[in-house]
RNA sequence: GACUCCGUAGCUCAGCGGUAGAGCAUCUGACUUUUAAUCAGAGGGUCCUGGGUUCGAAUCCCAGCGGGGUCACCA
């Protein structure tokens, strides 16, 4: 199979042709040259010479068509034999599927409508010596698709399509906060203490230091340090690490995006949201702000609705936790309701925990969740009107959390009670308590403004926006098991 | 991690106790304005791995490896 053609390498060889040359020089690419031509007839022929580079995808009437696709589009070359000079068609005779060239040639549509390159001199740009897939079908076997992605890539225009679109919701993203005055910074992604969320770690060693360090659960408690030292809007785009399962909506490394603005609280940041993630629909759907997922629609227009999330539970359940707030008969009325809650949950974890499984999945069209249960949310500042709330919210679209945001808590003291009220709960069994960071809390002690921060996972947003039903699907090379051949 | 489905040619798949199959790709030839080109022919297999049942296993059973899905943890 790979005989035939490295057979064919062999003889371009002996036609003195470097099959892996340094470079070329390419005036036009493929779907530039569709829109140009658009106007040009059937049968037209014009005198504009281009070159042209890419993959031989298709090969018709041996070799007298050829699709060549490249990163715009597929053009096709038409080389006749008797029009193209013998030493140009002797080198073709050993182009196989899956070449990389280059063609120069003049423009026409042939009569049969299809925007051609008449050959005058091709060059073999890439040779290449395994065969491709099946080319109407493509690559079905998903182990095949997340371990040879270039193969997709390939081979499919939807998943081309997917990685173009993630670049531009990044390049969206990075946009809107820099349009309105963020910096973007980087903080580390070794912590000597995990904290920021509530996830296991991975844990790995510094060998010159001799010291223990966890791979960024998130990049939070850095970022806050840095409203510290005077920075007043800044986001950091960057990897998460947690040693948790795998699923359609899980990647133990996946992209979050984190905004932290002084001088504002969470209401900045529901408006700040909501521009981030309209801004990147319209950026990748052509300004429109409808999106189809799957066989449903979804309208990101603004102003999205506002409720709590004692609100929302108490309308799909008809329990008002705010008139529950003993822990024991909170868990006895989630009971009722067929949720189980774990024994020792504080009041907080129970609303939480209803809430993710009576309306979480509920929540199709864009919605911020507001006011989240102190118990649940350790760095947000308590609710004014209820010390048992947070100034929080978290987005809702298509039944996923998009992501959680609030007024940062800025008071050392607080900080430091909530951080022990985690450090029980680990020392209760809860593995994914927070750590105490003394550090940051120092950092507090110096003064933080008031702060508002949100964080947002950026492939959700993709997923969303690509109607990609995996996650794998949007992260170009997903945790897989190593193999071994 | 549990449950469940899947693993056959480079790819897409059929076969599901009795000699290993098709299409695309590859090779040879024909054709030379095709576009999933077409036509004639050829080559190509550790049927994921290892055990077991059986006269006989790709096929049935067990274990392992890899993947998908659901659940659990979580964004």
């Amino acid at each position: 199979m790979i005989d035939a053609k490295i057979k064919n390498l062999e003889a371009l060889k002996e036609l003195g042709v470097d099959p892996y040359p340094y470079t070329y020089k390419v005036t036009h690419h493929a779907g530039d040259l569709q829109k140009k031509y658009e106007g040009l007839t059937d049968g037209e022929v014009t005198e504009d010479v281009v070159a042209v580079a890419g993959r031989i995808m298709s090969n018709r009437n041996s070799g007298m068509f050829i699709d060549l696709h490249d990163a715009t589009g597929k053009i096709q070359i038409f080389s006749h034999k008797q029009d193209v000079p013998a030493d140009v068609l002797a080198q073709m005779a050993y182009y196989d599927i899956g070449d990389l060239i280059g063609v120069e040639g003049i423009v026409r549509r042939t009569p049969r409508g299809e925007l051609t390159i008449n050959t005058k001199k091709v060059t073999m740009l890439g040779k290449s010596i395994r065969p491709l897939p099946e080319k109407y079908h493509g690559i079905h076997d998903t182990e095949l698709k997340y371990r040879k992605r270039y193969l997709d890539l390939i081979m499919s225009t939807e998943s081309r399509d997917t990685f173009r679109r993630r670049s531009l919701i990044l390049a969206s993203l990075r946009k809107t906060l820099i349009d309105t005055g963020f910096l973007e910074v980087e903080t580390p992604m070794l912590h000597p203490i995990p904290g920021g969320t509530s996830a296991k770690p991975f844990l790995t060693h510094h060998n010159a230091l001799d010291m223990e360090l966890y791979l960024r659960i998130a990049p939070e408690l850095y970022l806050k340090r840095l409203i510290v030292g005077g920075f007043e809007r800044i986001f950091e785009i960057g990897r998460n690490l947690r040693n948790e399962g795998i699923s359609v909506k899980h990647n133990p490394e996946f992209t979050a995006l984190e905004v932290y603005q002084a001088f504002a609280d969470y209401t900045d940041m529901m408006t700040l949201f909501e521009q981030l993630v309209v801004n990147a629909v319209k950026d990748t759907h052509d300004g429109a702000t409808k999106i189809t997922y799957g066989d449903r629609d979804i309208e990101f227009k603004g102003p999205w609705p506002r409720k709590t999330m004692v609100e929302l539970v108490k309308d799909v359940t008809g329990i008002d936790f705010l008139q529950i707030t003993d822990a024991d008969a909170a868990a006895k009325a989630a009971d009722k309701a067929g949720v189980a809650i774990q024994p020792g949950s504080p009041w907080g974890k129970i609303v939480e925990t209803v809430f993710g499984e009576k309306v979480e999945h509920t929540l199709i069209q864009p919605m911020i969740v507001t006011d989240v249960p102190k118990d649940v949310m350790p760095l947000a500042k308590v609710h004014p009107e209820n010390p048992l709330l947070t100034e929080s919210f978290e987005i809702y679209i298509n039944g996923w959390e998009i992501g959680p945001a609030f007024s940062e808590l800025n008071d050392p003291f607080d900080q430091k009670d909530r951080f022990m009220k985690q450090v029980e709960a680990r020392e209760a069994g809860d593995e994914e308590a927070q750590h105490l960071d003394m550090d940051y809390v120092e950092a507090l002690e110096y003064g933080m403004p008031p702060t508002g921060g949100l964080g947002l996972g950026v492939d959700r947003l993709v997923m969303l926006l690509t109607d990609s039903h995996s996650i794998r699907d949007v992260i170009a090379f997903p945790t897989l098991r190593n193999v071994t051949k």
